[in-house]
DNA sequence: TAAGTAAATGTAAAGATTTACATTAAGCGC
DNA sequence: GCGCTTAATGTAAATCTTTACATTTACTTA
């Protein structure tokens, strides 16, 4: 008469098989796998199938301890990946991360918008290390996630306008906005445009308020005085493109060219002084900022700002990997910056060759 | 003199707070956090939070268990997420999982071909169940793979040819390639074009079949015979679109109209054609298949096959949930095909309107 | 003040694996 | 057949939390 006792799992298998649990162990561990007879291990992978046997995972990770992992924070509303943003940074981290021991996992917040840092916490439990992106930040929530004691990097574009980074304690990471939108505009005045119709994006938005900050500087740089009749802001999107294109083209001296604060606005531009019968790039030079996947689809192609998504995904994942040792814990905010490079497609041209 | 007994963990905070290693594990965990004494709690979570104090996950997951979780596998090429594909549908994945308690991970394959299975099996040992996309898998694959004993939902994609679904035992998802060529097809026949040219893909792809025999099948619907010139077969790019369409254009009696098996194909052929002065829509209409982000914002709009990623995604995501419980091994092969819907845009018109 | 209730905390079992170290078995040269 | 080496296996400790159940404490009410 046997003893009821309840055995499982590896303990079981143990017992039919007629070897000892750390046999059962090794033969089911691809890493130590050699160190058991193949007869025997052979035995036990057959019985352990036939039982639809799993190890317990979390005796398991008890044991030999939790993969590091890199979780990504998205809000959870349904249209995150709508933007190829997304897309491509996750992509970034993970060919980053392919080659390495670490899992990328997605983590999703946004049931509370007061309660970010909570779901957070909870969400990010067994991640090493995370990295937010696509929800916007508060300042109280910044100050709550201080005290975060894990590596946590930030993407530029989630923080509030007037943030300074280097008071806080976060790693940042982001594009040269600022750069990216002088290098548009003095490609501009270098093809010797000198009145510049600006299509800017949200003024609440980090990310289009260094754009526009880089616009006026490059057009600073070369002399023009900043008219504010030549600023239309709306929306983000194509559509308010279009109407920043119509504004501009209903001057009675038109720009003969636009910048603009990302590619949707660009297109939406494009799309309108088509429509006008105004070509682009004979009649009006129009530049993005992005460099989307449309950008060079399209026709004609958009002179763009390229974002270096990849680079900022694999810096992202470099500090998190370094920090998860020895988490520089209260260390001063750090801001890493990647530079953009200018595409000169199509849809910019020489002022003066026309 | 105190015994050199190492306390580690929650028993190290009880000890210093002075309470029980259950009032710490009730103070740190938020859904049981309401029956301790407010202040006890707070002296539990500084000192937790001075020490730096994080709970040990697997000592964690062998109580409360693992949270279920979806695995994302891809290919482990950098180059992943650089179609709009994967994002689309990754963020499909991630919405029907959002109000769940689901995780979703990103798990990579791609070490070696040849171990595509040991891979997965090691990369999903701690997920509930699994989806695999964007890796093709060979026949040989499958059969290994018949006896993974977990929820497991295969893109049609990734399927070889000819391989039967209905004798497998997967999961399978896709889109209805075939319902979508037929009704891109009858869309032109509709429109009274008869000389209709095919940029088909490679005929090594399960996609680009079905598509073509849907395209085929339309043709014959109205009574159109398949003449083998029409059908212009290089890669699935847009410079094998390109190509595609100076074959047609430099035909003698050109056709009125071209289908092109994905949208970069179309956009090729729209490119090429438009840089030699054949105007899209009113000197030929161009339809495409997939309608990605850029098939609505180029110019003209893409008239193209609608593929429903999101619901795809849902479906996958609901296919696992409800096998978590009882996993229907060994069930046959169960093929779930998501209806197209051709969207309708500015790239095709009729032939006797023009 | 006894009895009853609710809140706060304590006790101790349970959870299933991995692995350092110990032991046994097997192979081999002499 | 002895001593040596290596392969295969066994023993048992270690891993740290959670939670059912028990107990104590603090109040309320009759």
């Amino acid at each position: 008469m046997t003893l009821p006792t309840k055995l499982t799992g590896i303990r079981l298998i143990a017992k039919e098989v007629g070897v000892s649990t750390a046999t059962v162990s090794r033969a089911l561990n691809e890493d130590t796998a050699h160190k058991v007879k193949e007869s025997t291990r052979s035995s036990i992978l057959e019985l352990a199938d036939k039982m639809h046997f799993r190890l317990n995972p979390g005796a398991r990770i008890m044991q030999r301890g939790l993969s590091p992992t890199i979780g990504i924070i998205v809000p959870r509303k349904d249209a995150v990946f709508e933007s190829e943003f997304y897309g491509r940074f996750l992509g970034g981290v993970i060919s980053a991360t392919a080659a390495t021991s670490w899992d990328v996992r997605i983590l999703t917040t946004g049931r509370d918008p007061l309660k970010f840092v909570e779901e957070l916490r909870a969400a990010g439990r067994d991640c090493s290390g995370l990295i937010c992106l696509g929800t916007p930040l508060s300042e109280g929530t910044l100050v709550e996630l201080e005290n975060y004691r894990r590596p946590l990097v930030l993407l530029k574009s989630v923080l509030p306008l007037d943030y300074s980074i280097e008071s806080g304690s976060f790693h940042v990471i982001g594009t040269d906005n600022f750069g990216g939108g002088v290098s548009a505009s003095r490609h501009l005045c270098e093809l010797g445009h000198r009145k510049i119709g600006l299509i800017l994006g949200p003024d609440a938005s980090r990310d289009f308020v260094e754009r526009e900050r880089g616009y006026f500087e490059g057009l600073r740089q070369f002399g023009i005085e900043i008219d504010p009749s030549l600023s239309f802001r709306e929306s983000y999107d194509d559509q308010s493109g279009r109407h920043g294109c119509e504004y501009f083209l209903n001057m009675a001296e038109r720009p003969t060219a636009l910048l603009c604060a990302n590619d949707s606005l660009a297109f939406g531009a494009l799309d309108y002084a088509k429509s006008m019968g105004v070509n682009c790039p004979n009649d009006i030079s129009i530049v993005g900022f992005d460099d989307g996947l449309l950008a060079n689809c399209c026709s004609p192609k958009l002179t763009t700002v390229t974002q270096p998504l990849a680079e900022m995904a694999a810096q992202a994942v470099e500090v998190i990997m370094n920090n998860i040792e020895a988490p520089s814990m209260m260390s001063l905010g750090e801001l890493i910056e990647l530079p953009t490079t200018l595409s000169i497609r199509e849809s910019s041209h020489s002022l003066t060759a026309v």
